[in-house]
DNA sequence: TTGTACGCGTTATCAC
DNA sequence: GTGATAACGCGTACAA
């Protein structure tokens, strides 16, 4: 059960090692084997199964195939669509995935980000750099790295990144619900603390000027927290949408707009003709609902993709500089605006 | 930016690479090394920034501490659980966690199994084994692999494996439905060619015993086509729970019950009163719909917490002989039933 | 055409 | 206490 090696096969076949190695690995070197010879090797290494070591391969410098993914270790519903993603245009060219969790803090970030290069990764994809106050430390630990790219801009200019444009999805979202003929849009947001809230909530106020009386903060620090904010849904219907005068609400999660959808229900209120919903994720359960709730959809495989692209390009090393792209979410119109 | 090695900070120091080692990760052998020198070694690699290369390491026979995970290119709502809990527990254990996608075939989940052993990984957990008629092929390549833990049993016994019982869900349900007085309880399940999904049958069965009629199949083989599953729930209400005069359902995907739960609204019938619901996950949907959900939860932590401990306690060899392990569903039980 | 020798970075075993 | 030296498995010049 030891595993069998280079050495193995060539004794077996009666031949040295670098004769192995140009019939089963090496490719760039004229072939210059006699074919019995390689015939004679490519059976015995199926025969022992032979699986070279990708540990001594990487030791001579030789790609691993390998991509580091670092996440947050609370995986939102959009980073798992981008590590799906990412993963699947892995596998596709070849090439695995290693995922290094962080605790919470940059210190952690930053040792997992070292660990993965120790490993020997080609390069490394960021899904969790939003450190609110922490923005100096990771300029210092993760500018100017060319084999690293960023899902999300973040603080500084010195690295690759993708720009996801949450503010223009939401800023779609209030533009389909004004044309619509809805006067009083209001939002319902998590805590803004983190970066892609604070680009949701300056979407909505670039459109929306008396914005601070229209939006309404449901703090989601604990992921359990569902049953709490499910109950607190009628008092927002009350104080918030109809103390509000409210026609229209955006709301930065599925489920929470679900969860008001139901609480209009019970109101009496009607979707979309008293009031519109639209949702945010564009989730399984936006067609489930009732009416169909519309979404804001981030384009995660498109963020997926992005972020896979630009990487290979700059392990590849054409052209120098760093890298940006953009992604714009698109809405999902359904029944419920 | 080359990386830096052990044989710079030996020269940088002043001193060969033996006793670099012993100072900086060494650790096992009697630490004779005099402290100033100690000191000056470990002054040397902080300033260089010293990061040994694991490759190296591994060649040496020391572990990755990494582990593998086969997963199937469409990642389920249980397995992206199952996977979340796997890599924060290996996280906490300073392991990192490398994925391994495989293309809906036997010959790729054995490919990927092979990749991840040639990267020298300390151990491998399977999310995605459950390829109908292929159980011979799945045996000749996977049994009597000491460090391979399967998620959910797969068709032979010379293996470890957490035993998911999908059936004792069902079989809760079902009982909390005929406890409630509910005398005609039906099923509404996807495409019973996958294991989970037979199992859940099975145990739908041994309880009712005149299933055939009461069981309704949502062919759900496209994960796109939730907007035709969605259109289809006013004929199941007709059909599957009038016509068969049903005065419950368990649902075995929540979505769908929040589709049945909408459906049921827009027929008048009330849940659940006239119809109790019942879903499957515990999806955070649960809480926000009206009623909220009562729903299956499979318990993915305790999944993923024994998948990972088997993992350990196989790759420590602490005993012989293969370990399963059986973790049963729990029922949220909330208003629809 | 095939074989030899060396390097990759680390660890372990001996001498000194 | 410290310094040579030999593995580990593979790739690759270069020599035969």
């Amino acid at each position: 059960m030891a595993n069998v090696t280079l050495i193995d096969i060539a004794r077996e076949a009666g031949v040295c090692k670098a004769t192995v190695v140009k019939v089963l690995s090496g490719g760039d070197t004229n072939i210059r084997v006699r074919p019995e010879t390689a015939e004679r090797i490519r059976a015995v290494a199926a025969r022992l199964q032979y699986r070279p070591n990708l540990n001594a391969r990487a030791l001579t410098g030789r790609s691993m195939h390998l991509i580091g993914l670092l996440v947050d270790s609370v995986l939102s519903y959009s980073n798992i669509q981008i590590l799906t993603t990412v993963e699947r245009l892995a596998a596709q060219h070849g090439y695995r995935v290693m995922i290094a969790e962080t605790h919470n803090d940059m210190a952690g970030l930053h040792e997992s980000y070292q660990i993965l290069l120790q490993h020997g990764v080609d390069g490394v994809i960021s899904l969790a750099h939003d450190y609110p106050g922490e923005e100096a430390t990771l300029q210092r630990c993760f500018a100017n790295q060319p084999h690293l790219v960023f899902a999300g801009r973040p603080s500084f200019d010195e690295c690759n990144y993708v720009d996801i444009r949450y503010d223009l999805g939401i800023r779609k979202a209030v533009e389909h619900l004004l044309a619509r003929g809805c006067r009083r849009p209001g939002m319902l947001m998590e805590n803004p603390i983190y970066g892609p809230v604070r680009l949701q909530e300056a979407g909505f106020r670039a459109l929306v000027p008396e914005a601070d009386s229209r939006i309404r903060v449901i703090d989601s620090a604990d992921p359990g927290d569902d049953e709490r904010h499910a109950a607190a849904m009628p008092a927002i219907v009350e104080e918030f949408i109809l103390g509000q005068q409210l026609d229209a609400v955006v709301v930065t999660t599925d489920v929470f707009a679900v969860g008001l959808l139901s609480a209009l229900a019970v109101r009496g209120l009607r979707v979309p003709g008293d009031v519109a919903v639209i949702g945010n994720n564009n989730e399984r359960v936006c067609n489930f609902s009732m009416p169909r709730l519309t979404s804001i959809d981030e384009n995660n495989v498109a963020v997926g993709t992005a972020l896979w692209e630009m990487l290979m390009e700059s392990v590849e090393g054409t052209g120098s500089g760093f890298r940006r792209r953009e992604v714009i979410p698109q809405l999902a119109i359904r029944e419920s605006a």
